[in-house]
RNA sequence: GGAGGGAUGGCAGAGUGGUCUAAUGCGCCGGUUUUGAAAACCGGUGACCGCAAGGUCCGGGGGUUCGAAUCCCUCUCCCUCCGCCA
């Protein structure tokens, strides 16, 4: 959410934003928002001069009967006031709403360094990590790895639950289990990341407080009349641990990382990435969230993206890093970075993480501050990125690592989480060794 | 699931219809003292809205009243006990 004051004083910068990121101007309204907040004004002002009236004239019945002396045409008068008051604040509170919904709907300012752009067409490419292996043989997808491995079933899947879901089979769920295990070691042990068990479940106010409601709402899973939600992002939980809390200046930064199940209905996505695990309805993911002082929040954006990217790095998979145009932007971020790892099977790179800086975007929201060393309230900055999503790594991993007889080397720095296992994916029934 | 108790500023905690403009303590900031620090003493110190005067806020919402932290209803959360249970 933006700051009011913000929004009045710098209108243009608003409309700017909104224009550059092309979020629907209907409902991220500016003049809507700047004719609303003067109504408002209007009703303060004239609520605030009963009130003080109402006050005096309280005040002055309680003195009145102290003193034994009749007050009844004074209260008679005051009760006049009292029923003005309470018409006053009804309009004032229905005015103040419509205010506040008008404003969860404008979307965070870019930050200088974005580029302006529509689509990702648009996106900045920042470096590349490695060369995209080239074979001797034609290489497989991981569909067709999956199914010959016997590691991904999505027919079974599809069985039990619906479209868009895989199951894990034997190496398949082995590994995806130690890469979990291997990504939250190198966060806590290395990069300073306290490690967090919570719920996939969230209430509305955990998912106003991240920015999911109201715009995404429709891509959740809703549960007993959407008065909680499955969460499509363990940044959700993570971040609202602080949610409505007073921090003070030495607690921060904080750094969270966690490992959860995320869901998400893909409602605009329907046709794209039918096939396989690239874009699925449930998915693991380890995220990293940090919440740090502002002045170091742009700083922030290049540690964790650098954490991020370790992952790929050890697990020797070819990347990119692509700073994210206006236009490709999400309704929250003030900066994005996207991690794409390259996909040799499928030919394509594939978003792995999203790292990205809200400013001060969601703690408004959230209404997370601290106090500052001089005494003052201000707003944290969040951030947060993946560290990674565990089924595109598995495509990139197994594709990447695929031999000409089919089977699949898995790389040794998972050995440490791969007890008593071997290293090579083969056939079923003759796991080696 | 049943019964009871509770929610007050950054924290602890008093306050059961009218100077509550919320006591007091801790913490924090400043000062005095000190070579420096601690201690002691003195002073200051909530958030939000408003250009200001001022107004609002005692878990959320609603009600009673001239007037609500205080009374009533309701929701949420916490605690104690009982039951059930991974």
């Amino acid at each position: 959410m933006l700051d009011l004051h913000f929004v009045r004083e710098h209108p243009d910068v608003v409309r700017d934003a909104i224009k550059k990121k092309r979020e629907n101007e209907e409902k991220a309204n500016v003049s809507k928002i700047l004719a609303t907040d003067e109504r408002r004004r209007a009703l303060v002002q004239q609520a605030e001069v009963l009130k003080r009236e109402r006050n005096a004239a309280s005040e002055e019945i309680g003195k009145l009967k102290r003193e034994g002396k009749d007050a009844s045409t004074r209260m008679a008068e005051v009760r006049r006031i009292g029923d003005d008051v309470q018409a006053l604040d009804r309009q004032l509170a229905e005015v103040e709403a419509e205010l506040t919904s008008l404003l969860e709907w404008l979307p965070n300012i870019p930050n200088a360094k974005v580029p302006v752009g529509d689509d990702a067409t648009q996106n900045k490419e920042i470096r590349k990590h490695g060369e995209p292996r080239r074979f001797p043989f034609k290489p497989k997808t991981h569909i067709e790895l999956g199914a010959s491995l016997d590691v991904f079933d999505f027919p079974r899947a599809t069985k039990i639950a619906g479209s868009g879901f895989y199951v894990g089979k034997g190496w398949g769920a082995r590994l995806e289990r130690a890469l979990i295990n291997f990504m939250l070691d190198l966060h806590t042990r290395e990069h300073g990341y306290v490690e967090c068990q919570v719920p996939v479940l969230s209430n509305r106010t955990s998912m106003r407080g991240t920015g999911q409601i109201p715009k995404l709402e429709s891509d959740m899973y809703g549960i007993d009349g959407s008065t909680q939600f499955l969460i499509p992002t363990a940044e959700v939980p993570l971040t609202n641990l602080h949610n409505g809390e007073m921090l003070k200046e030495s607690d921060l930064p904080l750094y969270y990382t966690g490992h959860t199940a995320c869901f998400r209905r893909e409602a605009g996505a329907a046709g794209k990435d039918t096939a396989g695990l690239v874009r699925v309805h449930q998915f693991n993911k380890v995220e990293m969230v940090k919440i740090v002082r502002p002045e170091e929040s742009e700083a922030e954006l290049e540690s964790l993206l650098l954490n991020a990217e370790e992952v790929l790095k050890r697990l020797r998979i070819t990347y990119r890093v692509v700073l994210l145009c206006t236009g490709d932007l999400s309704f929250g971020s003030a900066m994005t970075y996207d991690i794409e790892a390259w996909a040799p099977g499928l030919e394509r790179w594939l978003e792995v993480s999203s790292c990205s800086n809200f400013g001060d975007f969601q703690a408004r929201r959230a209404n997370i501050r601290y106090r500052g060393a001089d005494g003052k309230v201000k707003f944290v900055h969040t951030l947060n990125g993946s560290g990674l999503a565990l089924p595109r790594v598995l495509v990139t991993l197994v594709e990447t690592y695929q031999t000409a007889e089919g089977t699949v080397q898995i790389p040794d720095v998972l050995s440490p989480w791969l007890a008593g296992g071997g290293l090579v994916i083969d056939a079923p029934k003759r796991i080696v060794p």
